[in-house]
DNA sequence: CTCTCGGAGTTCAATTAAGG
DNA sequence: CCTTAATTGAACTCCGAGAG
């Protein structure tokens, strides 16, 4: 039987609470991804000032008599060291104060026991305490984005360019939409890729794809476009400003046809870094002519892949979670 | 220096809740 | 309903501070 997921109620709702102040106080700072699929990670959080990606799981637990939380975590859902533990009471307190720790670190410090050959890890620990073993990790939660920034959000802010802090003006669409709809489809294939969506949605980073075997991450930007009777081409555009430069970043062209009222059974996947080598920029626009199914030799043929083969092309894409190693 | 007390952390069992 | 797992409650241990 697959874990019980604490989906619905008190549990959600602190989890939400917990994104909507990270994205207040961070400023942009954190970007925040939020699970398609529930795998057993809460979140993963972009840290803006090193461009990494930050695992997040999220533990909300009912305060005990004298406000002592005790945590009790089964050891095989803690399967990735770096990942963050972010511990909270549920109940609305003043001053609310939260747990974050390492996965590593906790199980250093957790106590670990046995339950019919279960092994957990825990922990039972007051949230005001002054001697606790535990208070380094104990965060009021209006410093939560100071503690996952790993330093205060105006120094922070300095380090990232505006560029990225701005809210990308949604082009909204039909075939946008469209398109991220099926590139998640075809994702979801793949029991081995855990999927999220930004939240909000702000990062250029449409879809991030983890592989949940190596723990490697690929951020995908996905670009429709309609292919044209004309000359059976699809214009992709990007704006030259919201492309980065990232190893961990893939943009992904779909060509829709409106005749067949579906998209090209083949598709583009190019590395964001390479974006400029094959697309024309003029202005502030790039674009990338795709024409799906031609036998004419080009720049982009070397990403032009089939749609069907997505989930298994994505996992050679993935990268380490820190950007450019 | 030793004893006692109380807070902090651990362990275990009973209770509650979710799924089949 | 019944089974199984999560949560709660409480007893127990450990350790440091303060008094004698």
């Amino acid at each position: 039987m697959t874990a019980r997921r604490d989906t619905g109620g008190p549990g959600q709702a602190m989890e939400f609470e917990v994104w909507s102040d990270l994205i207040k106080q961070s400023k942009g700072a954190l970007h925040m991804f939020l699970p398609l699929l529930d795998r057993g990670l809460d979140a993963v959080v972009h840290r803006m000032t090193d461009r990494r990606y930050i695992a997040l799981q999220v533990k909300g637990r009912a305060a005990g008599e004298n406000g002592r939380v005790n945590l009790i975590v089964p050891a095989d859902s803690l399967v990735d060291d770096d990942a963050l533990i972010l511990a909270s009471v549920i109940d609305d307190i003043p001053n609310q104060v939260d747990l974050v720790v390492t996965e590593r670190t906790f199980k250093q410090m957790a106590a670990l026991e046995t339950v019919k050959g279960k092994h957990f890890f825990e922990a039972a620990f007051a949230m005001h305490s002054v001697r606790s073993r535990w208070l380094p990790f104990l965060v009021p939660r209006a410093q939560l984005a100071d503690r996952i920034l790993e330093t205060s959000i105006a120094l922070a802010l300095e380090r990232i360019s505006p560029d990225l802090l701005k809210p990308r003006e949604r082009h909204a669409g039909w075939l946008g939409f469209l398109g991220e709809a099926e590139v998640i489809r075809r994702l979801a294939e793949n029991p081995r890729l855990d999927l999220f969506r930004p939240f909000p949605d702000l990062e250029m980073v449409e879809v991030l794809a983890r592989d949940n075997v190596t723990r490697r991450l690929a951020g995908l930007q996905v670009k429709a476009a309609t292919v044209t009777d004309v000359h059976g081409e699809a214009q992709i555009h990007i704006h030259t400003a919201t492309l980065t430069k990232d190893l961990s970043t893939w943009v992904v062209g779909l060509a829709w046809r409106n005749e067949a009222n579906a998209f090209d059974e083949e598709c583009l996947l190019i590395p964001a870094a390479e974006v400029p080598t094959v697309a024309t920029a003029d202005g502030l626009l790039m674009t990338i002519a795709f024409r799906p199914a031609s036998p004419q030799r080009t720049r982009i043929d070397p990403y032009r892949r089939r749609l069907a083969d997505l989930s298994r092309l994505i996992l050679d894409c993935t990268q380490a979670p820190f950007a450019g190693t």
